[in-house]
DNA sequence: TCACTGATGTACGAACCAGTACGTTAGCTG
DNA sequence: CAGCTAACGTACTGGTTCGTACATCAGTGA
């Protein structure tokens, strides 16, 4: 997460757009991962920041541009982790099953962005819908799996023709549903899927799924 | 969903509380799912209803314990229907196969009991901890999964020794992001987790990737 | 050094919204 | 048919919350 940093020159510096701008951004990500967007509050997204409410407005123009905004950076920030991905000096299946492991543990690492996602479901996408930004992103791991799959195919490791897109959605759902159900799995069935433990057990269960699915003899049905 | 029906003699009944009870119930479901726990209004529930919103405090105490009560009432929809699966008399693959593409199916079928997992998770399952009911259901689909993996295993069609639990949370995360992440992910990606035309297409792969991880010969990594 | 603009703080308003005090009625029970 | 209680309606309140009018200050460029 871009979060804002103490610049060396110890603190104390009175006017600083960016510095306020981003540690506005940080605060009511937390806030509204903490309690949805009806649920938080822009006094209390204000209060913990150095600045004022006035300057949320001064920014950002309202709640709803704010919480754009906050969806903006946060997708951002897993962009630029999956520009990072670099698999292809692997084979075809290491490369997916690293793959499949980095988006478990990215997703583990950043609960707040799958809250925040969870949230703009709920919402129906409509500030997704209404940032020129997260419109026309793209996500650099499709390129990654295109690549990888095409790898496969050829080398005939991988049997079937799956789509990128398609096989995004299989790893993203797992990772996506480990984090985002937490809490009611846990409640029902009496297991945290984030338990530290179960970690290791979890991202090879997810990496067997993947490899075996694109490397299963198709029987027809 | 279980919902009001109007009585076959004609309306007009002015006092049946098991009735207004329903009703609120319903109404209840809809606007939380609609819009989350926070974004909800009580108003806007008794507005929508034949009553007033005296009713909604005279039968559930508050706002809380609707939601509450909603959450009780959809997740024993969702029992009900898993309490009707039938699949014993199936061979382990095609039961797993079956199982699956239920899933798929009522979880396509019920965005709503999907809306409120999703804004119960937002929350963090404060709702289900303190409900007396949703703490021991437990899952009928858990009892049918131990049942089918056992008998796979015996037949040695299943080659790992994989946990009923474990298994769920698979399928489950497949059919509870396609969606819940309709929206993000359709605005994202371009692509409608839920086009009828792509419906089989989806339970075709969940079904080929469970199996495939079930009956795949486990190479030590 | 002075004026101008971008950045910031204070104080407040108006709407909203969960919850309730109080009064009324339907329909069953004896 | 009397009277009791569960069921229901009206009207209101008190606190909350988004948003803004207005005043002020810092730093820069001429």
């Amino acid at each position: 997460m871009t979060s804002v940093e103490e610049p060396a020159r110890s603190g104390e510096r009175i006017r600083d757009a960016a510095r306020t701008r981003a540690e506005i951004l940080d605060v009511a990500t937390q806030e509204f991962a903490r309690a949805g967007y009806d649920g938080a509050r822009v006094d209390e997204i204000a209060a913990r920041t150095r600045t004022t409410k006035r300057m949320i407005y001064y920014y950002f123009g309202g709640k709803e541009q704010l919480f754009t905004s906050v969806l903006e950076r946060a997708y951002g920030v897993i962009r630029e982790a999956e520009q990072q991905l670099d698999v292809d000096h692997l084979d075809p299946v290491a490369a997916i099953r690293r793959l499949a492991e980095l988006t478990l543990d990215h997703h583990e690492q950043h609960p707040d962005f799958i809250r925040l996602v969870s949230i703009e479901n709920i919402h129906e996408a409509q500030h997704i819908a209404a940032s020129e930004k997260l419109g026309k992103i793209g996500s650099p791991a499709l390129d990654v799996i295109r690549r990888i799959l095409a790898s496969g195919r050829e080398s005939g490791l991988f049997t079937a023709d799956v789509d990128a897109v398609d096989l995004h959605a299989m790893i993203s759902s797992f990772c996506f549903f480990r984090v985002a159900n937490r809490h009611t799995f846990g409640a029902l069935f009496g297991r945290d899927l984030l338990d530290e433990a179960q970690r290791a057990h979890y991202r090879a269960m997810l990496g067997d799924m993947v490899i075996a699915y694109l490397t299963a003899e198709r029987t027809p049905r």
